[in-house]
DNA sequence: GTCGCGATAGTCT
DNA sequence: GACTATCGCGACA
């Protein structure tokens, strides 16, 4: 799919689809020579200015400015203080609509995850530690998500693997709204509980 | 495996 | 001044 495209495909698709869409789409990030790719397996919808949950429900703001960008932004926000956590802004710029990456799984630059991360495992497996394994922080901020130093490659989950709709996690508003999504391998029998772990 | 809890600092009221 | 789109660790099963 030509770039031109997939902004387009961003800019024109409801969150509410976004949601569903980028399980198992990849994020390629390079930062200093070293890439590192995920298969992205856990995502949730905010839905701007009509979603109580998302930081945009209020207006326009210092923080969320990238969120205002348009389909085929990177929003990265500061969580609890500590973490970044990343984001796919989608829909017509000014709308505030964002999918963010809540988990997965390492494809490419796992060695250079484990660096990132000070341990081996728990690499991808969070909102924050996907951001840290990656090297995403704010300085990626509203960056694009097509020419960026952050890439968004459509692509889809390998057989065997299937997604389930819950609810948000770690939000205290609208909390019923089942805009959470988690895709798992299949278990095989015989299969002794291997991480959903994939090769290049 | 699951549960509880403290750390930590930017953002908004 | 209060809240937070989280994480890691230790306790327990």
């Amino acid at each position: 799919m030509p770039s031109t495209d997939l902004t387009e495909v961003l800019q024109t698709m409801p969150v509410t689809e976004a949601v569903d869409t980028l399980i198992g789409w990849r994020v390629s990030t390079n930062f200093d020579g070293r890439r590192t790719t995920v298969m992205i397996t856990e995502t949730e919808a905010y839905a701007g200015t009509d979603d109580p949950a998302s930081h945009t429900y209020r207006g326009r703001t210092r923080r969320n400015q990238a969120m205002f960008a348009g389909g085929g932004t990177l929003y990265v926000y500061r969580s609890y203080g500590i973490h970044w956590c990343m984001n796919v802004v989608v829909g017509p710029p000014g709308t505030g609509h964002a999918v963010l990456l809540r988990g997965g799984v390492p494809i490419v630059g796992e060695e250079v995850m484990r660096v990132r991360r000070g341990r081996a495992d728990h690499l991808t497996d969070g909102p924050g530690k996907l951001a840290q394994a990656l090297g995403v922080t704010g300085a990626a901020d509203g960056t694009s998500l097509i020419r960026g130093p952050v890439r968004l490659v459509p692509g889809d989950l390998p057989d065997r693997w299937q997604v389930t709709a819950t609810t948000r996690i770690g939000i205290t508003k609208a909390t019923e709204r089942r805009w959470r999504r988690i895709a798992v391998p299949i278990h095989r029998s015989g299969d002794t509980g291997g991480r959903g772990r994939l090769r290049d």
